[in-house]
DNA sequence: TCGTCGCTTGAATCCTAGC
DNA sequence: AGCTAGGATTCAAGCGACG
């Protein structure tokens, strides 16, 4: 054994494993030893700047992400927060080890950019995109239906641990790619306090923690959170057989985390469980058809024997004798029924012939093969 | 017409549209007149990293050795060419104005700090998931298998464009969601130079474009693209009825884009027209129901289930249980809500059915629409 | 036991014209 | 510029009540 595998050694011995530690981040970081962790965790605060309250549609208000951990001066203040925490990181990172870090467009580009800033490699940056996200009330934006997460090694050189079989049969034999379907955090899964509340504003799902471990981490390895919050990172590792290191700042989390490591079982070595994702037909848009130019707005549909007629829109609407609306409205109308399948209703010509629209979201499925995780 | 208008407006006028401008789009956007353009659509080179194979604006290469230390000369490169087109461009932007940017993890962080920096406030971050992604062949990483897009207004106080309905239509009537399932842009749309192979490296799908213009400008908007490439901008920007400035320092991209330029056409104006938010419409207030006659002082209105009820007044405001006030005020306080919209909550009794009032408001619309539009 | 219906909820930078 | 009032705005899941 050489001097710094010794060294190693000895340290990783030292190290609080499978504990939760109480305090700031970058203060507890610091008095670990160097260079002894194999993959850091993080899930930063986003700095989400709410301004007032939020109502739905029928005047119930959104449980909004006001806590105080949450609030920052600015920009500058944000910055100062994640270099310090980022440098504590890299130091405890081996050689050889990785950073996961989540976030939203508040923060993340502001933490992705500090990473690279100081000498962190990004291997890739992963979407979690949300089955179930919370829709967007008022109208003004998109749904805000996705979170980012930056996977990066300590340095351009660094091994890193890359589990691409694995990651692969998870997905079904197909390479894992860099959009991650997962739902949202909620039903039995969701930790709540005494009161029935939720105990933690944004616990993170552990098929995402699952993920992530599975792919990049081996068993023996050292995980270490710097926001533990309720313990997903730790409980995750707990049932895959990785050893973690916790560091929370709030009593009322780590108690709840506690409560959570402590119903945890590690998952006997051969039963891995994995994460089956579902098939299902996924559901195509008509837009799309006009999107790619599979029709052209203005172009004329007819239904069949052509007693109908409607033209085609650029968002994906149609127009048919002053109804205008969705393939399935314009067609309902124009029939007087109570409803209708556009997609079977309306035909485009081409050389003459008629030739009903559905072949085109059969084109499009068919492109679409090869995403195996989709929202069920 | 206000002074500042009548600026704009001939700032508008010495704009030159629906043209490619040869040379650096630095120099070319600070030539242009402030304040004159609607949208701005970027695609910066993502050169980054590469081995410190960095092109300044005026394609000079910068320096690289592969040390450590060069990295950040590397990055700091980048930052400087990020700043100088951004600030350019939000120069150009008028108050209300917005800007698209298109990146990786290699550029994307970086872009989207330096925007937060200059004031630009980000509406979304936009995940581009391809269906059809360069598999990654060496299993070293995952599939990178989307690109980021970040939307975001000139500031926090513009009066960005959002066309929501567009988008839901778009959607199938289901509000539009941060990620965007489109393919590469191959086959027919993809652009060959004399050899047969690709004109450009990275040309954009028109579908993309499509998304973008329908849901964030209006017909006749000015959109401009510093990084015009072969010109999907302008493609999409003319079929669209909207107008466009493309800047490309390259003379074999400008060949091509003007070739394409010039057999696109626009669509007709029906096809153009998208969707109306219900805001956009004209306000109606009730008082003009009961001048009209379709509804009678002292008639009853009834909420869903008829669990409250109000009077109708000569003077357009209800009283019911003690309270007076308009129609929204009369159903909140009924309510207990901190608002209501008193259209879809009051109902009125004909022969048995309970009737919403929003069918009167809808009659009243419809002979204003006949009253202004005439034939052209 | 099973399906249906209604209620609740989720990291959210969520209104705007007119006075 | 600040205030007031009109009135526009939601998707997918989980869970309990109910028949």
């Amino acid at each position: 054994m050489t001097k710094i595998k010794e060294k190693r050694a000895a340290a990783a011995c030292s190290l609080p494993l499978n504990q939760i530690l109480a305090g700031d981040c970058v203060e507890i970081m610091n008095s670990l030893p160097e260079g002894s962790v194999d993959l850091i965790f993080a899930d930063p605060p986003y700095n989400l700047q709410l301004r007032g309250d939020l109502l739905r549609p029928d005047n119930s208000r959104v449980d909004a992400v006001d806590d105080e951990w949450d609030q920052f001066a600015g920009y500058a203040a944000y910055d100062q927060l994640t270099r310090d925490w980022l440098a504590a990181a890299r130091r405890l990172l081996k050689p050889n080890g990785a950073i996961w870090v989540i976030g939203s467009y508040h923060n993340i580009f502001r933490v992705g950019a500090e990473l690279q800033n100081q000498g962190f490699w990004i291997m890739n940056d992963v979407i979690w995109r949300k089955s179930n996200p919370m829709p967007n009330f008022r109208g003004k934006r998109l749904t805000n239906a996705h979170e980012t997460l930056i996977w990066a090694a300590k340095s351009e050189n660094s091994k890193y641990t890359f589990n691409y079989e694995a990651l692969k049969s998870l997905n079904e034999g197909v390479q894992m790619r860099s959009d991650w379907v997962i739902p949202i955090c909620n039903g039995g899964e969701r930790l709540k306090d005494d009161q029935g509340d939720k105990a933690h504003p944004t616990q993170k799902p552990e098929a995402l923690l699952h993920r992530v471990l599975v792919g990049t981490t081996n068993p023996g390895d050292v995980v270490l959170d710097p926001f533990f919050g309720t313990g997903t990172t730790g409980a995750v590792a707990k049932m895959l057989g990785r050893d973690f290191i916790g560091i929370e700042r709030e009593e009322s989390y780590r108690k709840v985390a506690e409560k959570r490591l402590s119903r945890i079982r590690r998952f006997d070595s051969e039963a891995i469980a994995t994460t089956k994702a579902k098939r299902a037909e996924p559901r195509v848009p008509f837009g799309q058809v006009v999107e790619r130019g599979m029709l052209r707005p203005g172009e004329e549909l007819f239904s069949i024997g052509s007693r109908h007629k409607a033209k085609v829109r650029a968002d994906g609407s149609l127009i048919g004798n002053d109804v205008k609306g969705s393939i399935h409205q314009v067609g309902a109308a124009l029939e007087g029924a109570p409803s209708c399948n556009g997609w079977t209703y309306w035909h485009f010509r081409r050389e003459g012939k008629m030739i009903p629209i559905d072949i085109l979201r059969q084109q499009i499925r068919a492109e679409m093969e090869g995403e195996v995780s989709r929202p069920s």
